[in-house]
DNA sequence: TTTGTCACG
DNA sequence: ACGTACGTGACAAAC
């Protein structure tokens, strides 16, 4: 027999400081305590596999601690709102699945947990103690267990007495003494000056106990023993305060009652599916062993296709939704869900007839995800109309969602259990399978088509409901063909220039590296930041600049930069990271990229970005060097078809035309209309000069606020770019919005208006919902502050390109031109234009671009043309 | 899988 | 005491 007991609120405390509090239901609730408590509580099941499981709730009110101590705890702030009004939906999913609660007024959880574990042991049961709070070590023996959450809420470990002789030198019996002496802040009861982990630690390993140090101060230091004795009191008070008690008076309580029955499945269903725990229900499920799917799955049975006639007839009656089956990368066939209620295996050599009775009816497929689809048809040189994409129009509804998974949306919006995409395999040489065998799971994609099918009124709704149907029906979904078009073009590269460049990078990196091992006085990887560090800052003795996330001193390239003055290594250091990014991402990964017809084609990721931009991946050639001149090498063995060029054109400072036609800013807008260059035009205005007597510094610290606006920045931030101290920076910033006062008016209203309705909107409608900005938490507020200043600009931006994307697709499709548009990288558009159409391309493309919307101030446009991309620059 | 770093807009 | 300018993807190291 094993028991579990639980401290409620340390667990609950602990999962709610530990997990971002954007997680809620969709009505709003919060429910990140509620979730990580319930996470714990599945994971202790399951690994742990108690008989019985007690939980105990410290009850409000005065408790024999703050009797004896009036002090006691009393620097602790109340509870957040946000935790406080979790609780009772923990005790709830605790009631669900029978697990009893026990409070008993003025004593805590702790003693509680005490009193029921001595009682446990008596009757010979294993006891585990499950709680963040150190104070339980002392209850650690033969039988008794402490499951202690260091940090987080996956960090467990099981403290028994050898764990805390290691940890912290001390048994479990003398814990309380141990920690009398340091003190416990959490609980506002101070320690032994000077005396921290390692001195109690030893004090009590020679003494044994209080008493025994108390008895030998004559062999202390002199400073130590004045401390132990001015602190004597208190120390004997802190562990009369921390020893639990054993002995309390409990509600009659029989122990056998305790034990974990078979809970009742459908009242837990019911409390987990309000709180929106689907994956937690999983993990319950397979705790308790029973299956997750009782009902609301869909039953079909896929059949082959018939004749050509009976496959054009699958698009009969509507828009059919449709599952792709892939055998490796290659489109193996479809499984369609016509609206007729048949769901049919259709192999890709045999889509004709279909494709083409669904483009004359002038209907599409709907697919979840149809990108991968739809340039897997094109390939194949087949029209693929597309009538909805459920993952986009997910996304679209809320961008935060980066691929909706299919499962999660029919679960989420239908109760729905689909199961998991289709596995490969078992395709044969024409492409069919044998029905017969086992191939590929045919009636799991024709369950996916369905639930996709079913999907769409639900999700048109939801469109609607958050105004995102137009920019869902005129830029997401018509983009996915041009994506796709551009997917299949790829982009050609110069195979043996590039494999040039990497022999004379790995040459160079060779030296260096040398040169660092000979000053670092022996070899060791210079990629590896945790040798670097050691290198640097304990055996060079380097001061620390700035620190990791983790705490860990930084090396970075700023940190590097500030250090260069202090050894000549660093320098080589900085030399050596620069060169040795470019050779492992930009030379050896591309080449191997390269496909046998010397193009390199990655994807873009429509659903990636919250902000609405695209992104690109394998690889992304969104990010190809171009600041340095050793980067912009790398642009030249990106090279232009036989009688074609590059022509790159992009919007230029798209971002701060944005911020002046949403702010309206009187300033910015003239500068624009007048197309002074906009730092200067900054500049001059902040600083009151005349335009041509701005200087270069001046200019670059208006770039640099320029540029620092669209991120929401703050003093600090500008400060360290500028390298000056941050009283200047602030004045600085103050200057301009004094200066631009629509700005700041703009900057404020938007975090007002986000604050007050979540979301913040593009020019075009696209949201971005910004839980963030009701968080607890101070920094998660302060960033979803900035979130929301930038978003409404980088999402603008995002929309106005892919509509200049839609509408030059399409005209270069009308007029049959041979161009194509290959990257889009963010203000940015490449095209590949055969010499004879390059002035008609180059007019047509500056024109759309710039007519694609009409704002407050005038779009620009800059071209370069060129057979290399390092030939497009300017 | 996570962390630290760095390339781009 | 923390963290400090938004949004991505990729690589190498280390867990």
């Amino acid at each position: 027999m094993k028991i579990a007991l639980l401290d409620g609120h340390s667990l609950a405390y602990r999962a709610f400081y530990a997990l971002p509090s954007d997680l809620a239901t969709p009505a709003g609730q919060v429910t990140n305590a509620v979730f990580g408590f319930t996470s714990m509580l599945i994971k202790l099941l399951t690994e742990q596999r108690p008989d019985a499981v007690v939980v105990a709730w410290d009850m409000p009110g005065p408790t024999f601690r703050t009797e004896a101590f009036p002090a006691y705890k009393a620097q602790r702030e109340a509870a957040p709102d946000l935790f406080r009004e979790q609780v009772p939906l923990i005790r709830d999913v605790l009631d669900a699945l029978g697990i009893p609660q026990i409070g008993v007024e003025g004593v805590e959880a702790d003693d509680v947990i005490a009193t029921l574990a001595s009682e446990a042991r008596r009757r010979g049961w294993d006891v585990l103690v499950v709680t963040g709070d150190r104070d339980a070590f002392q209850l650690i023996e033969p039988g008794i267990t402490v499951l202690y959450t260091r940090r987080g809420i996956s960090d467990t470990v099981e403290a028994t007495a050898d764990w805390l002789d290691e940890r912290y030198g001390v048994a479990p019996e003398r814990y309380v003494d141990y920690a009398a002496l340091r003190g416990d802040t959490s609980d506002n009861l101070p320690g032994v000056p000077g005396v921290g982990e390692k001195t109690a630690a030893r004090l009590i390993r020679d003494h044994g106990d209080l008493e025994g140090i108390y008895e030998h101060l004559d062999e202390m230091t002199p400073k130590l023993r004045e401390n132990l004795e001015t602190a004597k009191d208190q120390v004997f008070l802190n562990r009369e305060l921390m020893r639990l008690r054993r002995d309390i008076e409990l509600p009659a309580i029989d122990l056998d009652a305790l034990r974990l029955g078979d809970f009742d499945k459908s009242a837990v269903k019911e409390v987990f599916d309000a709180l929106a725990f689907r994956n937690l229900w999983d993990r319950l499920a397979e705790y308790g062993g029973f299956a997750t799917t009782e009902a609301d799955t869909i039953d079909t049975d896929v059949v082959a296709a018939g004749d050509d006639d009976d496959i054009a007839a699958l698009a009969a009656g509507g828009d059919p939704a449709v599952e792709p089956i892939w055998d490796a990368d290659a489109l193996a066939g479809l499984v369609i869900a016509a609206v007729d209620g048949r769901t049919v295996y259709v192999p890709s050599e045999r889509l004709d007839p279909f494709l083409d009775a669904l483009g004359r009816n002038g209907g599409g497929m709907v697919l979840h995800d149809a990108k991968p689809v739809v340039r897997a048809l094109i390939e194949m040189g087949l029209d693929a109309p597309v009538a909805f994409d459920t993952a986009l129009a997910a996304y679209v509804i809320n961008p935060a969602q980066r691929a909706p998974d299919l499962d999660e949306l029919a679960y989420r919006e239908l109760g729905l259990t689909v199961g998991p995409a289709v596995d490969d395999g078992g395709v044969d040489d024409q492409g069919a399978f044998d029905f017969a065998g086992s191939g590929p799971d045919l009636d799991g994609a024709a369950r996916r088509a369905i639930a996709a099918g079913r999907l769409v009124d639900p999700l048109i709704e939801r469109l609607v409901a958050r105004g995102g149907r137009e920019l869902y029906d005129e830029i997401e979904r018509p983009l996915v063909p041009v994506l796709a078009r551009m997917e299949v073009a790829g982009i050609g590269v110069d195979r043996a220039y590039l494999e040039m460049l990497g022999k004379d990078l790995r040459d160079r990196l060779g030296a260096l590296e040398a040169e660092i091992h000979d000053a670092a006085g022996g070899p060791f990887n210079i990629n590896s930041t945790l040798q670097l560090r050691e290198l640097l800052f304990d055996r060079l003795g380097l001061p620390v600049v700035k620190k990791t996330p983790k705490g860990a001193p930084s090396t970075d390239a700023s940190v590097l930069e500030k250090l260069e003055d202090h050894h000549p290594i660093v320098a080589a250091i900085l030399r050596y990271r620069e060169l040795e990014k470019l050779r492992s991402t930009y030379v050896d990964a591309l080449v191997k990229l390269v496909e046998p017809d010397g193009r390199i084609r990655g994807r873009f990721n429509q659903m990636a970005a919250s902000t609405g931009r695209l992104s690109q991946e394998q690889p992304n050639l969104q990010n190809i060097p171009i600041r340095t001149e050793e980067g912009r090498a790398i642009r030249r063995a990106f090279v232009a078809a036989d009688g074609a060029t590059f022509v790159v054109a992009d919007y230029s400072q798209i971002e701060l035309r944005i911020l002046a036609h949403l702010s309206g800013d009187p300033g910015l807008v003239e500068a624009f209309a007048n197309d002074i260059d906009i730092h200067t035009a900054t500049a001059a205005r902040v600083d009151g000069v005349a335009v041509d007597a701005v200087t270069s510094d001046q200019r670059r610290r208006a770039k640099m606020i320029n540029f620092g606006l669209l991120y929401g920045m703050e003093a600090y931030g500008l400060a360290q770019r500028l390298g000056i101290d941050r009283d200047e920076a602030q004045a600085h910033i103050d200057a301009y919005f004094s200066r631009f006062p629509h700005v700041k008016e703009f900057m404020d209203g938007i975090v007002d208006q986000a604050r007050a309705t979540g979301y913040t909107t593009t020019i075009l409608g696209r949201r971005r919902y910004l839980p963030e900005l009701s968080s607890s938490r101070f920094r998660d507020r302060q960033m979803g502050e900035r979130m929301a200043l930038n978003a409404p600009i980088q999402g603008s931006a995002a929309d106005i390109i892919k509509k200049a994307m839609i509408d030059l697709d399409g005209e270069l499709r009308g007029r049959r031109l041979g161009t194509e548009m290959l990257l889009q990288i963010h203000d940015e558009l490449v095209l590949e234009v055969p010499i004879d159409e390059l002035d008609e391309v180059t007019t047509l493309t500056r024109s759309l671009m710039e007519g694609v919307v009409e704002l407050r101030v005038p779009l620009k446009v800059e071209m370069g043309t060129g057979p290399t991309l390092a030939d497009c620059t300017h």
